[in-house]
DNA sequence: ATGAAAGCGCTAACAC
DNA sequence: GTGTTAGCGCTTTCAT
């Protein structure tokens, strides 16, 4: 190896370029023009003849060149990227949010990153840091609780904006996107006790999520105003979990006083808290009331269960909404945006409100004879 | 320690840096170190002196830095980012292959950003492009069908290894990990040819899924070893949704020579079909037989449904550890990985084996009375 | 209308 | 051990 003057222009490569990538150097040699001129088509510009333009897109399409986002991104453009993080993937509920948010991302040429904490906030941490390292766009967020307060501080100051759903986080000025909560527990708790029930307990789920308190509080809150005090001992915690609903659920039946009826903080809770009935031979809406927050069609069957019905769709649609006008520079104080909440009453309250649409074991054909030997073993 | 000259070094700003992100310039500033000793410092090199880590690593702490994956990816280096697209995010089959994906890349130190086709072409392809311009590391892909062809030979051609999951796409060679297909099907069928039936249909799925055709041969295959020519208009097709289960199962079961026997190719469709059979009244395991792909507890109660459970969690495992090795420089051909599938009989194909732990109809303490006043309507 | 140079934040290679 | 230089693929500014 001899020491050259700077004769040839490129001599080592300092960086280890990704094999194979197409980059618009390329499609600029082939087309016979610079690489802005191939930057200027890629982006549109108005300032480029036609006939350049065509000999371009020619040389795009044959070198199938696709301009490198990250490239684009660190020279302050959009990365056209927006990250959703969720608690559950396995809670139907979120599974609708991230369809709305989808929707309306999709419609605005944004390319929806999913993640999923699964509760577990040193897994939300990482998503957050990954995605603030990748410099999304924006970021959209189920938090776990309050544990994610720095992680999103830092995704604001670095200037990527972010929009709460379903769960308040602690010293964060951000928009929030959240069903009505308080409410709905309230009403909802009312409902058991215009059914006669005095002892109500409630699976309340994790004491970190802003929506269990506050669902938690609405059924306090309806209980005192009609006379009872609330018993912390049948006010459990926990995750949102089915297998949460079911142990908590069997700790509250098994005991001597146990309640008649069980409001459940969300629809895997609920259903866990039916499990666990049916493993004490208690019948659902006969012998234990049960009702819940989210409507999920997960039974074959009929809808069965009554409960507050989020409009989960619309939690992800507004909150899409919310994130792309701050994308598009939107300064105004930061809301909290919360969405009407309904009440269904259905069948395993103790209601039956007629009709063979409440009942999901029909579902399976059930006859009185298989019916009364399945559940009298 | 401050030369003059240095003032005049930044006289333009070219490109516009994000506002409020923090570099590694400005670590190097405070730490009164140049950028290179922080790159090194952040990528753990060794040829740094503990006294000057620990500098750089207070000035890190106290400024909040971050780096650019961005940047650093641009130098060749790994994002620490792998894609997963799947076809159907609202299907539990899914939901448990992007579980097990998770455990293995969080341990490996990967990042996975979820992506959700919902079955449609286009969709996929946009999100490919997207992960493609954003240099991902690696692709595990549930592909909605053949169309997925063009865009996954692009990532390939860009360096990006990819693993498909669940479906094959044609003319792309890649490692693809799924679940038996035909011969569960063939023992699904055959069990129900067992009990005795000989109108037995096939909700069968999309036919651009490689998964819905094996099952639909390994149906044709045992009605043809059992001397039964199947009946083209007994073989449905359509989307894996739960509503696509709901219509042709009607389609099917309003016919005057309905079939007193489904196989359906997966839960949604199951549930869906059960859906179809309440409204006609028909009693399922009784009047008609159901049989499925997936094993899912979605309804509250036992497990009911007679079904080929697919390891989906191992699915998503294994296609997760065979990106690691292709990520890992393994260059070994390709390979197709078939994992077992586990027939489950249970009830709802006329079985009973005992015990209350196979009609979920149960959980809802149904009582002899509630249920013939709600079937019989 | 098109191009050259500079710079985004980072790291590989090469000094010292 | 640490700093300097060049360059990753792109876009902005400024010149032609």
């Amino acid at each position: 190896m001899r020491p050259v003057t700077n004769m040839t222009k490129k001599r080592r490569t300092r960086s280890r370029p990704l094999p194979g990538l197409v980059t618009a150097a390329q499609v600029a040699e082939r087309a016979g023009v610079s690489k802005m001129t191939v930057s200027r088509v890629v982006n549109g510009s108005k300032r480029v003849t036609d006939e350049t333009r065509r000999a371009v897109k020619t040389a795009i399409k044959e070198l199938g060149f696709v301009p490198s986002q990250l490239a684009r991104r660190l020279t302050g453009r959009r990365l056209g990227v927006v990250a959703l993080l969720v608690p559950d993937l396995a809670n139907p509920f979120f599974t609708q949010v991230i369809h709305g948010c989808e929707d309306v991302m999709r419609d605005a040429g944004f390319t929806i990153l999913l993640g999923n904490s699964g509760e577990a906030p040193h897994r939300e941490k990482s998503f957050l840091e990954t995605v603030g390292a990748l410099q999304v766009d924006g970021v959209i967020l189920g938090a776990t609780g309050d544990a994610a307060t720095a992680a999103v501080q830092r995704l604001q100051r670095a200037g990527i904006a972010v929009v709460l759903i379903d769960r308040s986080v602690a010293d964060v000025d951000a928009d929030l996107v959240v069903g009505a909560a308080v409410t709905p527990a309230y009403l909802l708790t009312q409902h058991l006790l215009g059914h006669g029930h005095r002892r109500i307990a409630m699976v309340g789920g994790s004491p970190e999520a802003s929506t269990s308190r506050d669902r938690i509080r609405g059924y306090r809150d309806a209980l005192r105003d009609h006379g009872i005090e609330p018993d912390e001992r049948l006010i459990m915690g926990g995750a949102f979990t089915r297998e949460v609903g079911k142990t908590t659920g069997a700790a509250l039946l098994v005991a001597p006083d146990r309640p008649t009826a069980i409001v459940a903080a969300n629809s895997l809770l609920a259903f866990g808290v039916i499990d666990a009935a049916l493993d004490l031979d208690l019948r659902v809406a006969k012998d234990l009331a049960v009702v819940s927050f989210d409507d999920v069609e997960v039974t074959a069957g009929r809808p069965f269960l009554t409960c507050a019905d989020q409009p989960a769709e619309e939690v992800g649609r507004i909150a899409a909404v919310r994130l792309l006008k701050r994308l598009n520079g939107d300064e105004s104080p930061a809301e909290t945006i919360v969405l009407d909440t309904q009440v269904r009453i259905r069948a395993s309250c103790g209601c039956d409100p007629g009709g063979r649409s409440t009942d999901p074991s029909a579902a399976f054909g059930e006859n009185p004879a298989t019916g009364s030997q399945l559940a009298g073993e």
